[in-house]
RNA sequence: GGGAGCUUAGCUCAGCUGGUUCAGAGCACCUGCCUUACAAGCAGGGGGUCACUGGUUCGAACCCAGUAGUUCCCA
């Protein structure tokens, strides 16, 4: 069989996908097994597949993988999110490149463009998932505007309206005049930005004095109902009582106090302006005063500013600052930095604003899910995350769940033309409630709300409603059998910036609609970074295009480079680098089976070396699976990765495989016994498993070049290996021949000495031929004509020491003295400072008296070994 | 302004209960090799005041306090 040199991964892509895909290997229907359940975080169904999702599905298909090979019923439920805002802004671009204004559609005609677009564009995301081989259930791929998904998100409104925990009301919002949209607080992205203090001057009423404002938003001078002042501050005492002149529009305001006001910002004044700062609203209902809106909801000033109508709120700044001036009501002007707020879809500048809007109260909600993650009945991994949660849960603001979009689960709210409000599915019901209290009222007078719901309102219900659908209307006593199945999910592999977002909320409404928690474990993967340490994005064109790299580096090994630089929640600094490396790790297992699959079996005995390596190996392999196991339930990913690589690059190729590898004689190959070549490839097998969560492809055509397989034996659905009993022993007896091979390559290396001319080794030890089974090991990968034991120095030879034997490689070319005591002496410096930094440890008498007893067993034990090993080099040096 | 985290080799990171010859790994680097699986490789090697200062302890990369730098969250 002729094997290409290089592993060629595009090859076993396209080949093994789409095998998984017609098998159903990655379909799961409920059966007697447990189940292992991931829910995908959605991505925007507008995406395109990027870093982040890159590093976020890989972890969740080694994780889905792993489990399925465990034996559990896996199941990776994949979807995307209509990402109200997000889709919107995109369809509206689209639209206006057509000519086509928003303003100009209904909302029919609107959404009718909107999910043309999304069946044609949505969900490339999803199939460029495939290219990294994610095997979810494809058959189960949901969409958040589903019909019975977008069903459930409005029996929630509902149930939560009934149960008093929804209301409407006017409310300062984060408002986007861009989006025309008022965003959660979340969605807010506050950036220092460098801003101008204007120091204004009020004039104060039937005087000639004036008073100074400091301000960083001259626009909304019109606003203002207010001049305030810490009550403690002397400055103004004398002002009590008075009122000031508002510049521009000459309105008469009155002076307040208020100790929210900070003597030190500015000049310890402040102006009011309820309709547009938070705090300022604040006040303004405090102190009864009126609120006046001098924005429109596109940013421009408004009719009721009564001056720059019609303006842009940043053009009408520069103009009021130049207008002040002129009329010389500016006393200076301060470059200052400050935090400006922007919104995290349109990076528009946010404005404060009034409006009515529907608001989720969360204080009572979020408690269950408060406890659930301080309880660790939800583990967050890694756990720093608990203080920022607990922070939030416990300073959590009602939330805002209306938006101003068109894209989305439109509120189920009707209104009368009287007032009323009634909150139900269908007009028709509608109808029927309002005409309990406006009996004359016709099915035409009633209007639903315009706003649609907050994207997380549906998404929060995600890891529910992906299983059953009807779970709001039916009650978690009548889930389907599908959710009483995989629910609890057990991991859920998230960002850390959507904790708050997603995850607490989902958390929220698992808690009140199941009782139970909706995942076991929250693995928080970190940001992708490049090499400067700068997040990846668009913007900076400084992210590569996953599908790229895959081309590039094959799935696998950009898998493996991913994962290579991901500790778990820190941020990973991404280097293409870690790609090459995860390709070149493929194609060192593809040529460690090139080289055994040419090995020709023949009726020889099994050499003794082979037959220690054998045993050797078995115990190595569970030693190191033991671990990788470990680092799994740990959630250590790039840890069990690592030990994986080593295993097999170091143990299994660079050892194991040299010293079973068979001679090669007058430039034949020799042939391999049968019980060599069989254990051989039971390791390899095993190998194959254990690398199958982070490279399927490559795994998977070995499989099948291992051994003629039936349809369905393929490695995706192999058993993971099992840990055996380990050896200590030949574990630890392996190690110094290691060693022992490694300085006598050394000396080569030194001396000079061809790799190919054979040596001898004369071992000085007092307790004889102790790790005789390895002595062939030993002769072969050193490349000796002999292996020996003496009891005497052997003279004339370079010596080197292992633990505490002698070892001699007796040389035919000269020995340079002077060097070789030259290395002796230092060999001797550094164990006499050894000795003498344990002696005076154990001369402590506290230390004799605190230590634990094994601790200074140990110490004794470094004593004598340290004692012997001085004595030794001396007795060296003295030779020579 | 309030809170949380981080700082270990050139880079990215481990270091779990304070105690093995504990200062580690991978990559990068240097030297020698086109040795019949692999140059996407093999063999060998060098490299760190564990941010700084103090404290606790017989003993500190690890615990405590402070300082500096840095990142994130909240206002």
């Amino acid at each position: 069989m002729e094997i290409a040199k290089t592993y060629n991964p595009k090859e076993a892509e396209t080949k093994w996908y789409p095998y998984w895909m017609d098998k159903d290997f990655f379909k799961s229907v409920p059966d007697q097994r447990k189940a292992y359940t991931i829910v995908i975080p959605p991505p925007n169904v507008t995406g395109v597949l990027h870093m982040g999702h890159m590093l976020n599905n890989t972890i969740q298909d080694v994780l889905i993988r792993r489990a399925r090979m465990l034996g559990f019923n896996a199941c990776w439920v994949p979807g995307t999110d209509h990402a109200s805002i997000a889709t919107e802004a995109k369809v509206v671009k689209l639209l206006a490149d057509q000519g086509i204004k928003k303003a100009d559609l209904s909302r029919e005609e609107f959404l009718k463009h909107a999910w043309v677009w999304k069946e044609k564009y949505g969900g490339i995301i999803l199939e460029q998932l495939k290219y990294l081989g994610a095997s979810c259930d494809w058959s189960r791929t949901r969409f958040t505007m589903d019909p019975d998904l977008s069903d459930a998100v409005l029996d929630v409104f509902i149930d939560l309206y009934t149960k008093k925990q929804i209301y409407r009301g006017v409310r300062m919002v984060n408002w986007d005049p861009l989006g025309l949209t008022a965003v959660s607080d979340e969605e807010v992205i506050h950036k220092e930005t460098n801003s101008k203090l204007v120091y204004v001057k009020y004039k104060i009423e039937n005087t000639n004095e004036y008073i100074t404002v400091a301000t960083t938003r001259p626009e909304t001078i019109m606003g203002d109902v207010a001049v305030c002042v810490n009550p403690t501050d002397e400055r103004y005492l004398s002002l009590k009582g008075k009122n000031v002149i508002v510049p521009i529009v000459n309105r008469v305001v009155p002076i307040i106090y208020d100790d929210y006001v900070d003597k030190e910002f500015g000049t310890g004044t402040l102006k009011v302006t309820p309709a547009h700062d938070i705090n300022d609203f604040n006040l303004g209902q405090k102190h009864k005063l009126q609120t006046i809106d001098v924005l429109t909801p596109e940013g421009k000033i408004s009719e009721a500013a009564g001056a720059y109508i019609g303006l842009d709120r940043f053009i009408c700044r520069k103009q009021i600052t130049k207008d002040l001036q002129e009329q010389g009501l500016i006393e200076k002007i301060e470059e200052i930095k400050n935090k400006v707020g922007y919104s995290e879809r349109t990076d528009a500048v946010i404005e404060p604003r009034l409006s009515m809007q529907w608001f989720l109260k969360m204080e009572d909600i979020s408690k269950p899910a408060l406890e659930a993650v301080l309880n660790n009945d939800v583990k967050l991994i890694p756990e720093k995350f608990i203080n920022t949660y607990k922070h939030w849960m416990e300073n959590v603001h009602d939330w805002c769940i209306s938006r101003q979009l068109w894209w989305g689960q439109q509120i189920p709210a009707w209104y009368d033309n009287k007032g009323n409000t009634v909150v139900c599915k269908t007009k028709e019901e509608a109808f029927e409630l309002l005409k309990i209290n406006n009996a004359t009222i016709k099915a035409e007078e009633i209007k639903q709300d315009e706003d649609v719901l907050d994207t997380w309102f549906s998404s929060w219900l995600w890891p529910l409603t992906v299983f059953d659908p009807n779970i709001i209307k039916n009650g978690w006593e009548n889930a389907n059998a599908d959710l009483k199945y995989y629910y609890p999910t057990n991991d859920l592999v998230t960002a850390p910036e959507i904790l708050f977002f997603w995850v607490a909320r989902m958390i929220i409404a698992g808690k009140e609609y199941t009782g139970l928690k909706p995942f076991n474990n929250v693995y928080l993967t970190g940001i992708v970074r490049d090499k400067q340490g700068r997040k990846m994005s668009k913007s900076l064109g400084n992210s590569p295009d996953p599908l790229e790299l895959i081309t590039k580096y094959g799935a696998d090994g950009v898998r493996v480079g991913m994962l290579l630089c991901s500790p778990a929640g820190n941020d990973l600094m991404f280097d293409e680098s870690y790609c090459e490396q995860g390709r070149n790790f493929a194609n060192k297992v593809w040529n460690a089976f090139r080289l055994i699959q040419g090995f020709e079996i023949g009726n020889v005995e099994q050499p003794q070396a082979s037959k220690t390596a054998i045993n050797w190996f078995e115990n190595k392999l569970s030693e190191q699976l033991e671990i990788i196991n470990d680092h799994y339930s740990k959630y250590r990913m790039s840890d069990a990765l690592m030990t994986t690589y080593k295993l097999v690059w170091d143990d299994f190729c660079a050892w194991y495989l040299e010293i079973i590898k068979p001679e090669f004689i007058d430039g034949k190959s020799q042939p391999i016994d049968k019980t060599t070549f069989n254990a051989t490839i039971n390791f390899f097998e095993s190998l194959l498993k254990i690398m199958h969560p982070w490279m399927p492809f490559i795994t998977e055509e070995l499989w099948h070049l291992t051994q003629d397989r039936t349809e369905k034996d393929c490695i995706i659905v192999a058993e993971w290996p099992e840990v055996r009993k380990i050896n200590q022993e030949t574990l630890k007896a392996f190690e110094v021949v290691k060693e022992v091979v490694t300085q006598v390559r050394n000396i080569r290396q030194q001396k000079n000495i061809s790799p190919k001319e054979k040596l001898d080794v004369k071992e000085k030890s007092d307790v004889g031929e102790h790790y005789s089974d390895f002595d062939s090991v030993i002769i072969k990968l050193a490349n000796l004509s002999s292996y020996s034991y003496t009891k005497e120095k052997v003279e004339g030879a370079f010596g080197f020491m292992v633990l505490n034997a002698e070892f001699f490689v007796p040389l035919t070319g000269n020995i340079n003295v002077a060097e070789e005591k030259d290395r002796l002496a230092k060999e001797l410096e550094y164990n006499k400072g050894f000795l003498k930094s344990v002696q005076i440890k154990l001369s402590n008498e506290r230390f004799v008296a605190n230590a634990k007893p094994e601790v200074i067993e140990v110490e004794r034990k470094k004593e004598s070994d340290a004692l012997n090993k001085i004595k030794s080099i001396e007795e060296q040096l003295a030779s020579l």
